[in-house]
RNA sequence: UCCAGCGUAGCUCAAUCGGCAGAGCAUCCGGCUGUUAACCGGAGGGUUACAGGUUCGACUCCUGUCGCUGGAGCCA
């Protein structure tokens, strides 16, 4: 069955006859008038039939027809100041397509437990459909800045043979006889990627098998990662806060209403302009004990001590410079001062915590390989790594950014699990 | 893994000090010519998570198990 259009474009169809396609979402009645709401996927609109202007099987079927019950509705598109999306169709003609058993999620109040374990019918209610199409949107425009800016899309494996970081745990799969393990970075691939195209990025799901149970953590995530040869951290800041902006703009360009939907306060996003506020991480430790926290330097940050960084400002924040006792073995250490890494969080305001890492990558040969020694990592599993500056070594960096985290931010969803179709949570793994 | 809270109808929740297990929505039947989570009348719907204990009597108190929710740590 082919729709003459959608929802979305009624708006160019005043006036004119119309077939949608698509599903009931409610239904009211009031004596010989029937509304019935029908949900296409591109938006929503009221239908009304009238006894005695259409036939009257029709009109019977309006009545009878259940919730999420899929249906061919004919009618005429009219405008009409009552109607939520400003137009409604007045019915000619109603086909049934398939009937719906009861549907188990109502038009009333649901608790999280129940409305997870229906995640797979959950996602037709109007906010999870703004939150698809937001997620939808954030990917695009990320893509499109990185493809604009001359990157390369690479794409890095996602079985592993071995840790990228050594520190966090890894689901392991079974490889024709050989543990290997699902990726939880791409990233030091794409450090071998740039040295080929200079700018690559990869896309794609990330896995951690930490039994983390917070609003911020998936044990399947997806992570946009660029790499970019002869950059330094200045230059990999930047880049990541032109990402970022670029991304907030196109969203309120585009998805401004679903974030409507939503109820996301949408000056706050308006905000988000560049330059973002960049802190070191010793004037973030300042900035902390300042608001009475009990952390002295050295200290990781906790949940709380994110949030508190995050909501001193209106835009993210970029902090820098962090003890390198607390970061990954790769990074490259401050010139200025050896006990410090050149890496960088930036941190959401709003509560939404971290949502990009990146560094300054180690690009002497010696200097890594001791680093890979201190982390008891095994040198022959990082070779190939080696080689990266064995060869031409040179100064490069990236980051990683969470999309979940970001979706979860730009939508103003608390909880990471709602800002992907299905996720994969602890111990949790239906739908 | 640790801490806290919660498990009652398909769903969301009540049930006073331990004393007859209830309401709204959903479903089914009926009514209403403009409803917006429509409304009005009626009907059906229960191993109170599971196992044990205390008691004349347990949804309620105690012990254990399981499940869920929120948070911590770790991280994006």
């Amino acid at each position: 069955m082919q729709a003459d259009t959608t929802i979305e474009r009624i708006g160019g169809y005043e006036g004119r006859p119309v077939t949608l396609t698509g599903w009931v979402q409610n239904r009211r009645s009031s004596g010989r008038i029937r509304f019935l709401v029908l949900r296409d996927g591109t938006g929503v609109i009221q239908c009304v039939f009238v006894k005695g202007e259409v036939s009257d099987a029709a009109f019977e079927l309006a009545d009878a027809v259940t919730q999420e019950s899929s249906v061919a509705v004919t009618g005429l598109v009219r405008a009409d100041k009552r109607a939520p999306g400003g137009h409604e169709l007045t019915g000619t003609d109603l086909a049934l397509i398939s009937l719906a058993e009861p549907y188990p999620i109502t038009p009333k109040e649901h608790g999280t437990e129940f409305l997870m374990a229906n995640r797979h019918l959950w996602l037709r209610s109007s906010r999870q459909h703004a939150v698809l199409r937001i997620r939808s949107e954030i990917i695009k425009a990320m893509r499109d800045y990185l493809d604009d800016n001359d990157f390369v899309l690479g794409d890095t494996p996602i079985l592993t043979p071995a840790a990228c970081e050594g520190t966090t745990t890894l689901f392991p799969v079974d490889y024709f006889g050989e543990q290997v393990f699902l990726t939880q970075s791409g990233q030091l691939y794409n450090e071998a990627i740039c040295a080929a195209v200079r700018k690559t990025y990869c896309f794609g799901p990330t896995f951690r098998a930490e039994k983390s149970k917070t609003r911020r953590h998936l044990m399947e995530f997806w992570m946009l990662e660029p790499e970019v040869a002869f950059l330094d951290l200045k230059g990999d800041m930047d880049l990541a806060e032109d990402l970022v902006a670029h991304t907030v703009a196109r969203v309120l360009e585009k998805r401004r209403p679903e974030l409507e939907t939503l109820g996301r306060d949408i000056a706050k996003l308006e905000a988000v302009k560049r330059p973002f506020p960049r802190i070191s991480y010793r004037e973030a430790v300042d900035l902390l004990r300042e608001k009475g926290r009990d952390i002295k330097p050295g200290d990781d940050f906790g949940a709380e001590d994110e949030t508190l960084l995050g909501e001193s400002h209106d835009r993210p924040v970029l902090v820098h410079r962090y003890p390198a006792a607390i970061k990954a073995f790769y990074m490259k250490r401050d010139p200025q001062d050896a006990s410090l890494a050149l890496a960088f969080d930036m941190i959401a305001p709003e509560g939404y915590g971290e949502i990009v890492g990146g560094s300054q990558r180690e690009d002497d040969l010696a200097t890594l390989e001791t680093r890979i020694a201190e982390h008891r990592l095994p040198a022959e599993a990082f070779r190939w790594y080696s080689d990266v500056r064995r060869y031409g070594s040179f100064p490069h960096a990236g980051f990683g950014l969470g999309i979940e985290r970001t979706v979860a931010w730009l939508t103003g969803v608390r909880h990471v699990r709602e800002t992907t179709p299905f996720p994969r949570m602890l111990d949790k793994i239906y739908p």
